[in-house]
RNA sequence: GGUGGGUUAGCCAAGCGGUUAGGCAGCGGCCUGCAAAGCCGUAUAGACGAGUUCGACUCUCGUACCCACCUCCA
């Protein structure tokens, strides 16, 4: 077989200025500042400089879900953090290829379905529906293509026919020699294993490992997730080294016959690993830039995915990002233990935007802390972003239109701003950036009250641009969609609408009548009276206005 | 046991071998009839112990504590 390196097509030896000359040749619309993007890469344990590897391109592909329960809001960070990711780079210019799949069979989803008395399909179908339903209030962008494992079992067969012709699988024959539908992989003749996490490697059970080989099923009686799943072919016999995994596996007594396929290997259904290095290939050979996920999906998922993509001769992703943690009180936010929020239930409490926000807020290798303080923040920063936007654009006489936003250019944006982004997506960096921006906006406000010469309006219009610009670029436009949403856009303002706010404006001109008799206290029970109703009245240079809480 | 990450002011969270991160909360001021919003100023840091250095929060070594992966998991 070709022997592909994890490195091939890296471009180490490039000068600086013969990839800026790549990048400017097959490159128009690319940014120039993507010259300088560094990102980190888990197999390396380091930053680098993001080098693409067709020009003007960039192929990603992410781990999506497991769709077996609801998503919680630790599976919706890895999705915010890789959305973020794309924007820089969609926003660097590039044209994006992102790819998300749906793992709509497994072990957890055939065992929960049994024990509600499901359809496996059934219960996949309604939790992907679920997902896409968190993601799209969330404001992250649909993927390219969003493939399902059970649908590319042909891409998976012709996946392990070459692992195993190339020598670096085995299938699994009875004592009659019948095949039994398990096909391992054989990690003892694939000498590059354990390139991604640098995984001890030993071919003995260690403590920590015999201790999870003792532990029950994945899910209890009840169908509720058990800390500690053991799959029952991790323990079989049949492996030549305890590191094998599966590729294909051979039914259980309890599957129905709507999860069995028949192969040249035998009847089964796919092991967990071999469904990625099968939709990657399909839909990113030859682009594939990055692969994503969940930490935990470092080992084994994504060392045994690299091991196979390679051992199929394939090549695998030039570049493998991990996004850190949820948090709450210090712990890694799993079902399992118990501790997961769910995305409806944090929804119905707090606006989409300030839960994209939070999750968006540190970097994604960081951890993120979840608490009522870390939303109580993100509301803050919503309601000064916003003053800033709705108070420039007051004085301004327009708010700039989605389009005049989108067709910002990285290179047209603050340069703190872009370093920080450049800097292996270093939002808080690039968020501080946002709020040195809005602090200068409200400076240029204050000052048009003053005077309002045409180039002020015209600086002030600029950062009001680049404000909306950078938080566009982490999917935060408070104008932009979903966050706008709402129904009416078709016809503006319903009747209802409308109505408020003639009687609100009725009563804001009763009190700037009594303001200006000095009538105070009639004025202050107006504001009071309104503010009960949850409308709050500001007064500002050219008359007052309101805004419903 | 193996592997990786972390410890920054009241809280969250960055950069940086010497020069303001940013946000929230606090304090003082400006603006306002009073508020709200906003602007200006300002206090409180760098787990602990050594070392390198003219100088360390930043580099090196050690110690403590926390978290995660090694087993389903974002």
């Amino acid at each position: 077989m070709t022997e592909h390196t994890h490195e091939a097509g890296n471009s180490s030896t490039f000068t600086d200025s013969q990839f800026a000359e790549t990048l400017q040749a097959g490159n128009e619309g690319v940014a120039n500042a993507a010259v300088d993007l560094k990102l980190y890469d888990t197999a390396t344990h380091g930053v680098s400089r993001f080098e693409p590897i067709q020009p003007g391109k960039v192929g990603m592909y992410v781990c999506g879900a497991t769709v077996q329960s609801s998503p919680h809001i630790g599976h919706i960070r890895a999705g915010v953090a890789f959305d973020i990711i794309r924007r820089w780079f969609l926003r660097l210019g590039y044209r994006v290829t992102f790819i998300r799949n749906v793992t709509d069979i497994d072990d957890k989803i055939l065992d929960k379905a049994a024990a509600a008395g499901q359809r496996w399909w059934a219960r996949a179908y309604h939790y992907e529906r679920e997902f896409t339903g968190a993601y799209e209030q969330l404001g992250v962008l649909p993927p390219t293509y969003e493939p399902r494992a059970t649908g590319h079992i042909m891409d998976m067969i012709h996946l392990i026919e070459r692992i195993i012709d190339n020598g670096h699988a085995y299938v699994v024959r009875d004592e009659h020699g019948e095949l039994t539908g398990d096909v391992y992989f054989d990690v003892a003749s694939w000498p590059h294993y354990g390139e991604l996490t640098h995984q001890k490697q030993t071919t003995e059970v260690d403590e920590a490992a015999a201790v999870a080989d003792r532990m029950g099923p994945s899910v209890d009686a009840t169908g509720e997730d058990k800390y500690n799943p053991v799959d029952p072919a991790d323990l079989s016999e049949d492996k030549r080294d305890p590191r094998d995994f599966a590729l294909w596996k051979r039914p259980k007594a309890t599957d129905p016959a709507d999860a069995r396929w028949k192969t040249p290997f035998g009847t089964g259904r796919p092991g967990w690993h071999i469904e990625c290095s099968a939709m990657s290939y399909r839909y990113l050979d030859g682009m594939f830039d990055i692969h994503g996920g969940g930490l935990d999906l470092r080992f084994p998922h994504h060392e045994n995915e690299m091991a196979q993509t390679r051992a199929a001769g394939y090549r695998t992703a030039n570049r493998w990002m991990h996004s850190a943690w949820v948090t709450a009180k210090g712990e890694k936010m799993s079902k399992s233990l118990g501790n997961g929020l769910s995305v409806p239930v944090v929804l119905k409490e707090h606006s989409a935007w300030v839960v994209r926000y939070a999750l968006g807020s540190v970097q994604y290798r960081s951890m993120l802390e979840w608490s009522d303080q870390t939303l109580a923040e993100a509301q803050a920063a919503y309601d000064r972003i916003t003053n800033f936007i709705e108070h420039a654009a007051e004085a301004l006489g327009e708010q700039p239109s989605r389009e005049e936003i989108t067709g910002v250019s990285a290179d047209d944006l603050p340069v703190d701003f872009v370093a920080a982004m450049n800097d292996d997506i270093n939002v808080s960096r690039a968020t501080a950036a946002i709020f040195t921006q809005v602090r200068a906006g409200n400076t240029q406000l204050t000052e048009l009250v003053d005077d309002a010469e045409s180039d002020k309006r015209a600086a002030l219009r600029t950062t009001l641009v680049n404000v909306r610009a950078m938080l566009d670029t982490l999917g935060l436009d408070p104008l932009a969609e979903p966050w706008v949403s709402g129904g009416d856009e078709a016809g503006g303002a319903s009747a209802a609408q409308d109505a408020l706010a003639r009687l609100i404006d009725a009563q804001l001109e009763a009190r700037a009548a009594a303001r200006k008799a000095k009538d105070f206290a009639a004025a202050d029970k107006i504001r009071d009276d309104l503010a009960a109703l949850g409308i709050t009245i500001e007064d500002g240079p050219n008359g007052s206005t309101w805004s419903l809480d």
